[in-house]
DNA sequence: AAAAAAATGAGTAAGCTATTGATAGTAGAC
DNA sequence: GTCTACTATCAATAGCTTACTCATTTTTTT
């Protein structure tokens, strides 16, 4: 039993996405514009998010780069065949899934559950990663090792940020460079390494964490 | 019982092959297009796939692409008669059969259940290979022998992720060196065998699983 | 059956490439 | 205008790939 936030503007989609959430158990919130949903995903505590792209005023883009800035609450986008695949694509660092309108609430629903294994099981997910004496809270964008703050820039923190969200995968530089910089990003080479040596020195011990692949990219693991 | 995604454009082939696969047991999502396909075979974890290699937007090539990037999941590609002979055949690293339009669905089933058998027996295929002590995580991109990491350098991580990946099957040198180089290497005969050798050693006792066929190339064969 | 030829295995070292670390320049925020 | 963070550049280094050579095994020829 999970507790999902859905938002909509057709009341009529988000009446049939309850229904089938109900059916498997889990509770529901609605929201039928991008502001209310950004303010009840900041207020509660979801463990997804189901959300139009289309909608007027802020649209779905813009309500995930809000709830990313204070939390990690999986989302789940909707969006019309086709439409703004290549955006969806490039902005992939905050959405955990999509589903193409029409779509089959069964089919939802198997994503659903999903997003919210994936993301540890459901009852509220983690916005904190722990690791031994490293602990990442993704609601507060605060990095501690030992209990001690640590600083990162931006940069530093997305990075991270995304390193440990896909932790235990090996993560390709062109994957790194699309995935945090944008898949417009036509920079430096070196780029990425400097921010990867910049990320260390903050990360001090626990820079072990972060492996080089050669020729490949970079892998965050623990253990 | 194994998990299937059929790909195809028109319905009344997906239908077709449903009908079958439902019938032989096996559970059955559907996609109409590429796009989709690529983003439902990285969201499930599917036994197989089976797919269209003509298909509006993005082809069955591409889509195969997309997913081997990520995922090692079986591929069986459907193709007019003729058509493509040579592509399917240059894509050999991707494809692991494929069947001429029109088929017969019976014939499908039997290449669909030789595949999964081949692929490891279904439920859920995993992007991981294990057999005894040795397990290849695909997308860690970790080899561990007795749950003790395997060091190996990027050549040699292609070469061997290519031959598990083509397991059981006879791959002559040509192949390999295409495969693994690229068709345009024109480097010294002995590289391959270098490399082999250097694999083997790596592999330690299970180096036993590189079978040399002499005068044509090597099979990477379990049992 | 012996010799020759072909193919593969093994060791080594040179050359190349990717990554790191250090340093400096540049752009944007306040 | 100053400060901070991001990006670029370059030298040094570690690590990887390849080529070359010679040994060994298998196959073919005579």
């Amino acid at each position: 039993m999970s507790k999902l936030l859905i938002v909509d503007d057709e009341s009529r989609i988000r009446e049939l996405i309850r229904k089938y959430a109900i059916f498997e158990g889990h509770s529901v919130d609605e929201a039928t514009d991008g502001m209310q949903a950004v303010r009840m995903a900041l207020q509660e505590d979801y463990d997804l998010i189901i959300m139009d792209i289309m909608m007027p005023e802020l649209d779905g883009f813009s309500v995930c780069r809000e709830i990313r800035k204070v939390k990690n609450t999986p989302i789940i986008v909707l969006s019309a065949r086709g439409e703004e695949y290549d955006r969806i694509h490039g902005f992939e660092m905050g959405i955990d899934d999509y589903v193409v309108k029409p779509f089959s609430p069964k089919e939802l629903m198997l994503r659903v559950n999903a997003v919210i294994k994936r993301a540890g099981g459901g009852s509220i997910s983690k916005d904190e990663f722990v690791y031994e004496g490293l602990s990442v809270d993704f609601r507060a964008r605060i990095v501690t090792i030992d209990g001690q703050r640590v600083d990162m820039t931006p940069k530093e923190y997305e990075l991270f940020f995304y390193m440990v969200r896909n932790r235990g995968i090996a993560l390709t530089r062109e994957n790194l460079i699309s995935k945090v910089w944008g898949y417009d990003f036509f920079g430096d080479d070196r780029t990425l390494d400097t921010h990867i040596k910049l990320l260390r020195k903050s990360l001090g011990e626990y820079s072990r964490l972060i492996v080089t692949l050669r020729g490949v990219g970079y892998r965050f693991e623990t253990g």
